[in-house]
DNA sequence: TAGATTGTTAATCGATTAACAATC
DNA sequence: TAGATTGTTAATCGATTAACAATC
């Protein structure tokens, strides 16, 4: 965790413009709108969700977006079993993967979830390239190649509990309250070489 | 992305210990064991998913744990029609949610995911952590507290997608091969007050 | 004017890169 | 010895923090 004082606060608000009046303070209303449209949450997006397995089906579901501008849109998948049918508590119903291109359009999908195995993501990421998406989040564990201007953001489920293993393997990292003597110091292994101070 | 040089690598490397033969270089099997062990890659890690609803059951059948330390090795529920059941291609049963404590002793349960409802989700945690578990991966869109000692790490999808729309919002992200003049520079607003140079 | 708080410049700190001695 | 490559020290760069003038 890292921490923030008030002047890198106040020196990376300032980036962005003069938000604040000096003497005064920041309006908290003002500031949040401010960021809210330069950090682009401020437009709605709709999103669609390829492949309705499993992981897709939760996403689709997911309360998490309730509070968000976040809206699933679409669903899809190439199973006929599945096509037209709705899943869970989503409204949404699943298209035909066939159709990607249509529905992008005419359900004006922002932004695409990439939900499938791993040796079709990256035909899906192709197909949705094509149908004009500029966004993607990646859930296949599949390094996917995307052209320029397309930004594909992978979401690795191993490598989220990969960094937990490495807690796991070095238990030094734990806070304690005992106090930071010659002993604890050299345990951390900190920067010991220090020879002033 | 962040560009790495070789001395940079040299220096990290050389902070655990010296892997390399001075004039030779170092040994690519050697290296890889180190730092499998180093990042704490080297133990089999059992993981159990507590929540057997869509999230869940995708994780238990997630591929990209094939080649990686981590095996599934329980699903915890409380729908009683779920319990006893196995869940799509996955070998493991689905236990009940209040015997985590004895089946995370008996299965040597490593590390917890959390896969269930936001208003589940503390107390989930809890009853992991009475039960020994160090490492939690947490799926629920709420902010969990744990004792020191115990690592949470939240995987937010909601985030995910903002930072993919916070590229939306900035199609000046986008690379380009148009040669950096002063009219390029001008446009992505980068540094252009720099006088010398 | 006194007090408060911003925006901004200057000082400090840490991380990256370059340079090079040590080693094979 | 000449060539290569590491480990490590010195130089550089950028980011964080401190200080303060501007403003209300």
């Amino acid at each position: 965790m890292r921490n923030l004082n008030s002047a890198q606060i106040r020196k990376d608000l300032a980036q962005f413009g003069e938000f604040g009046r000096r003497g005064v303070g920041y309006s908290v209303g003002d500031l949040r709108e401010h960021l809210t449209k330069i950090l682009g949450l401020d437009t709605p997006r709709r999103v669609g969700i390829v492949g309705a397995g499993h992981l897709g089906s939760a996403l689709a579901n997911y309360r998490g977006f309730r509070a968000s501008n976040f809206t699933v849109v679409a669903l899809f998948d190439n199973d006929q079993k599945k096509i037209g049918r709705a899943v869970g508590d989503a409204r949404v119903r699943v298209y035909d993967a066939r159709e990607i291109a249509r529905v992008v359009r005419d359900e004006r999908v922002d932004v695409a979830v990439v939900a499938v195995p791993a040796r079709a993501a990256q035909s899906v990421l192709n197909q949705l390239m094509s149908a004009g998406i500029k966004a993607i989040l990646n859930f296949a564990p599949a390094s996917l190649s995307a052209r320029p201007g397309v930004k594909v953001k992978n979401v690795d489920l191993t490598i989220s509990l990969e960094t937990l293993s490495s807690h796991l393997a070095r238990p030094r990292a734990v806070s304690t309250t005992r106090p930071r003597g010659v002993r604890a110091r050299r345990e951390s292994g900190e920067s010991g070489e220090r020879e002033l101070g």
